[in-house]
DNA sequence: ATTGTCCGTTGGTTATTATACAATCGTGTT
DNA sequence: AACACGATTGTATAATAACCAACGGACAAT
């Protein structure tokens, strides 16, 4: 498990451009990473060179360049739960009238991989590409609780005043929520938002993704609930039962 | 100009599985590279360590990670741009009833930074984060003509019979391009597909991107095209004036 | 206008580091 | 069951990237 440290670093750095919300110059970076400021230089010229990064001419920092976004699209593209579920997604927004969303695991957190928007001018819509944390998101909760591969997280961390924060209640949660086939976010990760999602399986029944749906919590109402939930079901069922059926 | 050298392979590496249309096994990589399977072993460990490539637990072979599609993410939504049109997308969608599209200049071709899809059932979508070519799409025509760091592209590759492949012609073409306002591509790129496009100013008055629609030919005929054209037109100065006033 | 400071880049040297070759281990196959 | 293929690990050498120091350009202040 040795690590090449030239890369290391470099992919580092990427992240580091990532987290900023502006430019970053090379110093700072240097400080950050706590190497040399020669050594980030060169760094971030070869990831210049290959266009993960660009340096604004004037001020002469360093930013994440164009080649990141053909990768994540190369990469989204290629997932074929993804292309089969963007009909199903579009069912749902017209069955509920609230923005849907897919979801898969990646590192111990839900990544947002396809969204559809709902018409209605209130809407919550996440990004693609988005990372949620698992026990406060129906997509989340739904990985967590029929994707094997999920790891229940360590910290829970509050994000709203009704956000689960001990395992055990969390426990108790996630086994009604296997039990029902269904999971619910309410208002636990945003305030007044409200989200229905229900786990997509492969052809040998293993769960590999969760769509659902969110919405203002003036629109997606407790009563409402179990009937977006009845919805969000069949169609993730369908969408399962056709990725049986491709069984690729 | 040094370049890092294991930076560089490893950067290599990600577009070649990218590139690849299934999981890519290590021999296969070293040989497309040209050196040692052993070096691409420890360079794609150092990758998936990262989350920027992941390993299939049976088969060894490796594909890009989850983690290009989050850097993807803090890339495009830094970017003004993007969230100042998202609004003026929705407008030429609601106005043309085509899907609206927005691309900048990265890398001498036409990023399409983001999308907003038309109800139409019969639509023309180019997903976020796709490359385009300059001399034969609307959008890539907008920056070539509009956008001063463009640089006339050496080779104009045909995609269709339409596709102007002279740069004669393409610089006429362009002119009347400039003369216009706007830019068309009349099924240049994709057989039965028409795009009107027109060029986004920052406070500056520099070009910075372009926006534009692009639909099946049945629909977008020649007919309404100028139609088309005063709509992209109308919106692309109003998104242009929301960029002055904001002044960032 | 001139000096001074800050920041990114480049030169050069040494020791670290990544490379290539060879061996190993695990899988799937014949 | 033996084999073949492919990914991984061990190891010595030589390349390489790290650090230090100097340079150059931009901007600010005097």
């Amino acid at each position: 498990m040795s690590e090449i440290q030239s890369l290391a670093r470099g992919l580092k750095l990427l992240e580091l451009l990532a987290a900023g919300d502006d430019d970053v110059g090379v110093t700072e970076l240097a400080g950050q990473m706590g190497i040399d400021k020669s050594s980030v230089s060169r760094l971030v010229q070869t990831l210049a060179a290959y266009g993960y990064a660009e340096q604004d001419p004037t001020s002469r920092r360093y930013r994440l360049g164009p080649q990141i976004v053909r990768l994540s699209r190369s990469l989204l593209t290629r997932m074929p739960l993804r292309d089969e579920a963007k009909p199903f997604l579009r069912t749902l927004v017209n069955r509920t009238g609230e923005c849907a969303h897919i979801a898969i695991l990646a590192q111990g957190q839900a990544l947002y991989i396809d969204q559809v928007e709902s018409p209605a001018s209130l809407r919550v819509t996440t990004g693609v590409g988005t990372l949620a944390p698992l026990h406060c998101t129906a997509l989340g909760k739904c990985l967590l609780t029929f994707d094997s591969t999920a790891e229940m997280p360590a910290e829970l961390p509050p994000f709203t005043a009704r956000t689960i924060t001990d395992h055990k209640s969390l426990a108790a949660h996630l086994e009604q929520t296997r039990r029902q086939g269904y999971a619910v976010d309410d208002e636990e990760y945003d305030y007044g938002v409200r989200c229905v999602a229900a786990p997509v399986y492969d052809f040998r029944g293993k769960a590999v993704g969760a769509i659902g749906i969110s919405g203002p919590a003036g629109r997606v109402t407790l009563e409402r609930m179990a009937d977006f939930a009845t919805i969000v079901k069949e169609v993730s069922q369908s969408l399962s039962d056709r990725m049986s059926f491709n069984r690729s």
